[in-house]
Formats: C-alpha cells, structure tokens, sequence
DNA sequence: CAGGATCCATCAAGATACTG
DNA sequence: CAGTATCTTGATGGATCCTG
C-alpha cells in the first residue's frame, strides 16, 4: 500500500493510472522531454490545448513534483518549464508507450501520412 | 501520422494516451496478465469498479482488440477475458508504469502498508 | 507573455434495480 | 453468472474575455 499526493493506492501502477488518467499531461511530459520549455511553447506544441487547460494541467504537474517552474522576473514575463529528475525518468515509461503505439498501428491501424515523429529515445 | 479506430494521431504515445485516459482500463489488463479471467473474477479483483462500468470497459477494450471474449454456451453463463497478442505486448509498458511508481514513491509518498504487490515481470 | 476569471457543455462514472 | 436499464452527479475540458 502506497500513500503519496494525499491518495492510498493498492499498486504501483494505480499511481501512474491516477495521474495520467488525463487527456493532456502525458502530451507535456512528451514535450517536456526534449527539454525545459517556455508557456508559449508548450501552449503552441501541444496541440488543440487552451491556456486556462494548460496551466490547470501545468499546475497539477508542478504540485505532483514531475515538473518545475521557474519564473524570469522580467517584463514581458518568461517562464520556463523542465522535468525534475523523477519527471525525467518518465522517460523509459514513455518509451514505451510509444512503441507499443507502433506496434498496435501496424496490427491494427495504418500509417496514413509519415512523419518524422520526434524520437526522444535515441539515448 | 497513424490512423487508428477511427482517428488520427500525430504520435503513437497519443494512441496509448486515448486507450488508457481513463480510470479502469489499466487496471483491467493488469489482472488479465495474470492469465485469462471470467467476469466475475476481473468485477471482484478491479476493486470498486461497477458491474455496468465494468462490462462498458471489457466492451471496449474488446473492439480495440486488446482482449478475447469467449462465451461458453452453458447454464449458468461462463464468459473468459484474455489478452489478444498486442495486448499481451503492452506487458512491459505496464512494467516500466509499474517501476516508475515505486520510484515515485520513494520520492514523494511513502509506503504505508506491505503488500506483496502482485510481481508480474517475474519472467 | 503568461496567465486569471467565468460560464457552459459533455461525459465518464456511481448508485441502484432488474434479467435471460 | 454475466450482464442491462435508468437515473444522477461531479469533474474535465471548451469558449471567451480580461490583465499585471
């Protein structure tokens, strides 16, 4: 039995269900990957996200400590998002999941257009 | 870009991210790496779940063939859950959620009860 | 630039009862 | 045993406008 962010969990993998039972957090991680990131970056590079949405999401990814936030007191504002070190070893989990995704495209789905999907995972 | 069930994803990660944004799937294939399970077994084992929400979730993860439904024709009613081969093959994406978890929590929570949490990586 | 404030629509999920 | 059928609710996310 787990107790972490005010929650009991049963298993390990509940913690991860729980946080990433989300439609947008694993997109920012996926973003964060490549590197700390400013607001206007991520709201341009994950796409169809709101502002009000994305800072929610960021917010609730900052209190779980999986990312930090840095603020540039200058004007016009500038703030910058990365991973913290339990953030960035999400990395392998990712990993994962995105080849998995590959494998379940090729069984069940179809390539429709290629492009070069970022691949995080050349390390 | 992929085309799958009916939508496109730019990213396969996104894929993974669509099947799983919800609070029971997860832990559907998780009991079911165990081994094939009869409904009642997957309603008692994915604690809390409800016999409807449960039903709608085995549906669904069904039409996205990640599991097998087979139906015994006999009285009273016997009906087996098993993974299909890709949803075996999410095993070790499960495992690196499962993994990451612990580290979290001996990062940010803390442990509050021993349980011989299931190990299904044994293998 | 990086948000905050509101209002609103949707839908997943819970509760409960019923059935072939 | 393995589901269905309703009804209800609470949280997530969308749309829009505002601001230090």
């Amino acid at each position: 039995m787990y107790y972490v962010n005010g929650k009991e969990y049963i298993c390990s993998v509940s913690i991860v269900q729980d946080i990433f039972n989300d439609k947008w957090k694993l997109g920012i991680i996926w973003h964060l990957l490549e590197g700390e990131k400013r607001y206007k970056e991520l709201f341009e590079e994950v796409s169809e996200i709101t502002q009000k949405t994305l800072t929610i999401k960021l917010r609730d990814l900052e209190e779980k400590h999986l990312i930090k936030r840095v603020v540039f007191p200058e004007i016009p504002p500038k703030v910058v998002y990365s991973l913290t070190p339990i953030g960035e070893k999400l990395r392998p989990v990712l990993k994962e999941m995105f080849e998995w995704g590959i494998l379940y495209v090729k069984e069940c789905g179809e390539v429709t257009k290629m492009n070069a999907c970022e691949v995080k995972f050349s390390n």
